[in-house]
DNA sequence: GTTTAATCGATAAAATAATATCGATAAAAA
DNA sequence: TTTTTATCGATATTATTTTATCGATTAAAC
């Protein structure tokens, strides 16, 4: 689906990046994939098959990657020097506090505005994002041809705004809301889905637990 | 390391679960693979496996699974019953957020209260929670043998918050900030990466754009 | 009561992802 | 200058996950 880069691969890419940040700034020019491959737990191999995708320049053998080639390939790769703009639909608890999270910012992404249907926050500024009303929505998305939208709605008006999004011409939902929500296979959509979170979680811990009484027996 | 369980299933587990609650509220008894898959977008293969690992009563052919039975079992799989106490360590925006959110008390976990080193937050409550001085945090972990904790301090105290955590009996760490924690590989850790995700939704994005002007080609 | 249709559960096949191997190469050491 | 060593990049192998197949079974239709 995604020309031959497999999602996991995707996911793996900030954290290269991550750690490459960090040893820019400890002074080092180069990295190899075993060092990579240490401080993130993964192995050599998925490292160097993982940044060959991204990568333009190749590595030298003996000494590895250059450490920013390699992040301005990766960035590239991600698309974080073209910022992406987005809206944020549902200003609630949890919606403040993306809208006023400043880390999207190094992520490429824009944050243009808020909107929700309350009075109370309706005209407030979050880090400097206005709310707006959610009547001035499909207007704003069509005008400044917006592609992502973040959902931060009450669960019960998840599917009904991800209607409303789609028709105002989003095409990528990042859903935080719990409800699963559908839309034409032509548009993107990701479950930021703590239930899953919570099972994952929730069955490594029983699996360390379980362990060590075991051990102990 | 799940015996035998893998991770994407866990992750699949809620969304079953989900649909399964819907069903009841329908008033339907039973259900097939070949609904929950459709409805969840995945094969009635995988739903039977899936769930094969979860459930004790067998389903029955030609009408499925018993619903109410499935959601038991799903939940004492899951132990969405023995409902697990947490704290949450870092009560700015997201803490907050989280800290008022009602959705985890049905997913079987309890956050005790949460901590924070500022006094413009120690003893406000959110929705019912109490915010305390992180000196309290590691008498109250012990106390109460605590195992989980959610942590959503500044980046740049993440590493040291984990060790406090871990010192103090913690053996499952939600993080959601977006530092790399390293912790004794007894520990659980799960990373709620934005990075990660926007990644992901960004690539998807991409492709989806791109298989368009293709076709208008 | 017999036939038909839908589904389960087990297993086989295919697809995908991760890991290991190895020749080529460049830096460092001898 | 020659040898050694560490690493890349390509490819082969292995492991994991998903999908497909199929006999057995049960409810419903006839």
């Amino acid at each position: 689906m995604f020309g031959e880069v497999s999602l996991q691969t995707f996911h793996r890419m900030p954290q290269y990046l991550k750690t490459l940040y960090e040893l820019r700034k400890e002074g080092r020019e180069f990295v190899s994939s075993v060092t990579l491959a240490e401080r993130l737990n993964l192995t050599p191999s998925i490292v160097k098959k993982d940044l060959s995708q991204a990568k333009v320049q190749d590595g030298k053998p003996k000494v590895g990657y250059a450490v920013n080639d390699l992040i301005d390939d990766i960035e590239n790769f991600l698309g974080y020097n073209n910022a992406k703009d987005a809206v944020l639909v549902g200003c609630g608890k949890l919606g403040q506090a993306l809208l006023g999270y400043r880390g999207f910012a190094d992520y490429g992404l824009n944050i243009i505005a808020g909107f929700d249907i309350s009075d109370d926050v309706i005209g407030q500024k979050v880090h400097g994002k206005i709310i707006l009303p959610t009547g001035k929505m499909e207007g704003a998305i069509k005008k400044l041809d917006i592609k992502i939208a973040i959902l931060t709605v009450p669960q019960e008006h998840a599917q009904a705004m991800a209607d409303a999004l789609v028709k105002a011409g989003i095409r990528a939902i990042w859903n935080f809301t719990p409800a699963h929500i559908s839309v034409p296979e032509n548009i993107a959509v990701r479950n930021e889905n703590m239930a899953s979170s919570l099972a994952v979680l929730s069955a490594q811990l029983r699996e360390i637990l379980k362990r060590e009484q075991d051990l102990n027996k």
